[in-house]
DNA sequence: CGTATTATACTCTTATTGAGCATAATAGGA
DNA sequence: TCCTATTATGCTCAATAAGAGTATAATACG
């Protein structure tokens, strides 16, 4: 256990916030890298140590932590020496009154990726930008059934030729354009993996709120309907049937009437509800899925 | 960067199998461990090193690695200086004909969480040891709301009170117990926290099964659709619809008819199936649902 | 008072899923 | 040979969940 054998841990976090259905990420150095830092002997956990620096960045507490992935550099950049590894985690959080302190900037997640985005319809970049490239990307192997399977990828991942588009892809998506070449090609850059690590994060997020209620935790406490289906919305990057969100939401039991009606925002005035927090004792871990269509 | 923040790496695996329906995970030690490795700075990556050492315990190819959670060690057993971080695998394999090199043995997972077991009806241990003990741990706080709270979280975990088993809470009930001080009480041992990332690989395993086709890398190329069932049913720990299961299998275009047929082992002959490799690059990482019922 | 906008209540159709019945094909014994 | 046990396989039915649309209720604003 000399040197030879010395490692170190970086703690790297994928902290979200939602405002107005627009879901931000936290980022520094003017929004090239995400938050890290140095996993430490002081640190009483991973966690704890993630917690420790994250409240140095935002003043809100993390409602949610849920660990991502954890790899070695040299995974991808190979590196002589000194070997480290990076635990990614994801975190949501409320983005109140008193954040971006210091460096640390909230940026629309979408500015990253911005073929997720299908809330306005598909967004054309794909067809225009990305779509001919990708292709030009299948038709180059020598051979035809490497060809056919980057054909069927492509289709499937972005959902051409027939497929449905699954918004869960967002790490598959990535690593496909990594993979051909594009990644320059559209949306925002990040340093070293953590364009893909928020990638996974976004993934796993998408895939979470199916079935967990964890977008309560990214509400402020009293919230119409209509903004919770916005935030879903948002995470999800695709729109809702609005009455079809209520019933599923009311007969799951997930949330409360306060009793208030929210100050109109332009047309009949909403009921305010509140998150039943009970429902987190209730069903463990289990159960109380949002919608988010499936195919 | 001296010493101070020095810290090492280890690789655990929860490598699993299953004979004749029985679930069986790789164990050293005379099954009080899981197998496990230092990263060290000459492997190419954290999924290479355990690769490395996993080929030195069984001869067989690991078709299907998956991450499960990394900690560091302290989080539940403080100790002073050197910190270790533990990085936790979950990987699949066929137990075939050459295997149990050394010290390794596989058991029957089901050894070490026995109350997982429900094939034959809820196990008997659940209602005549768990079930008073836990009742008793329920009660002993003082006040009133904390009573109620451990109550609830055992129903809910252990389906009782009108509630259904679910059979994806394994990690869940491994930490009730844990806390109710009754891991001793029932089912083996494992040093350190081995138990409980095996609680965590049968728990990701079971949830794992049902939306994405990797029974098939536990199962021999040729199989019946019995004991692709049976498969299933040892993982999940729960009986299922026979008729229901194969239309689900056959409608997913998830198999295909070898066209021989299998010895009978009793009664009618069966067909013989294998699994079509590739629905893998069809569906991408999505779709490709098992049954194993729901409520 | 009409229009735009959002809220909320129902209805209808289509899949999916849990559960069961019925029949087919084999082995083994009476 | 026939009866029984056992597994395979095909099909129906009812209950639920999910996608999509229609209709009506409240508000603000001109």
């Amino acid at each position: 256990m000399g040197t030879a054998n010395a490692i170190s841990a970086d703690l790297i976090a994928v902290l979200v916030a939602v405002t107005a259905g627009c879901p931000r990420v936290l980022t520094i150095r003017d929004g090239l890298a995400l938050p890290s830092g140095r996993f430490e002997p002081g640190h009483r956990s991973l966690q704890a140590g993630l917690r420790a620096w994250v409240e140095q960045q935002t003043r809100h507490p993390l409602g949610y932590v849920e660990q991502l992935y954890t790899f070695a550099d040299g995974e991808r950049i190979s590196q002589a020496g000194h070997r480290a590894i990076s635990i990614s985690y994801l975190g949501l959080t409320r983005q109140g009154s008193g954040e971006t302190c210091g460096s640390a900037i909230w940026h629309d997640w979408y500015r990253y990726f911005p073929w997720e985005d299908h809330r306005g319809g598909r967004p054309e970049m794909i067809e225009l930008l990305l779509g001919p490239r990708l292709r030009g990307w299948a038709d180059a192997p020598g051979e035809r059934a490497a060809r056919h399977q980057r054909g069927q990828r492509i289709a499937i991942n972005f959902g051409l030729d027939g497929h449905t588009w699954n918004d869960e892809l967002v790490l598959q998506r990535y690593e496909l354009l990594y993979e051909a070449g594009l990644v320059a090609a559209a949306g925002k850059a990040m340093e070293a993996d953590h364009r893909r690590i928020l990638a996974t994060g976004i993934a796993r997020l998408r895939a979470k709120i199916r079935y967990h209620p964890v977008v309560f935790e990214l509400m402020p406490p009293d919230f119409t309907l209509l903004q919770l289906q916005r935030s879903v919305e948002g995470i999800a990057g695709r729109l809702i049937h609005k009455q079809n969100f209520r019933r599923l939401i009311e007969q799951q039991a997930l949330v409360e009437e306060t009793g208030e009606i929210a100050t109109a925002t332009g047309g009949r005035p909403a009921k305010l509800f509140r998150f039943r927090r009970q429902v987190l004792d209730d069903r463990a871990v289990a159960g109380a899925k949002l919608p988010v269509v499936r195919a």
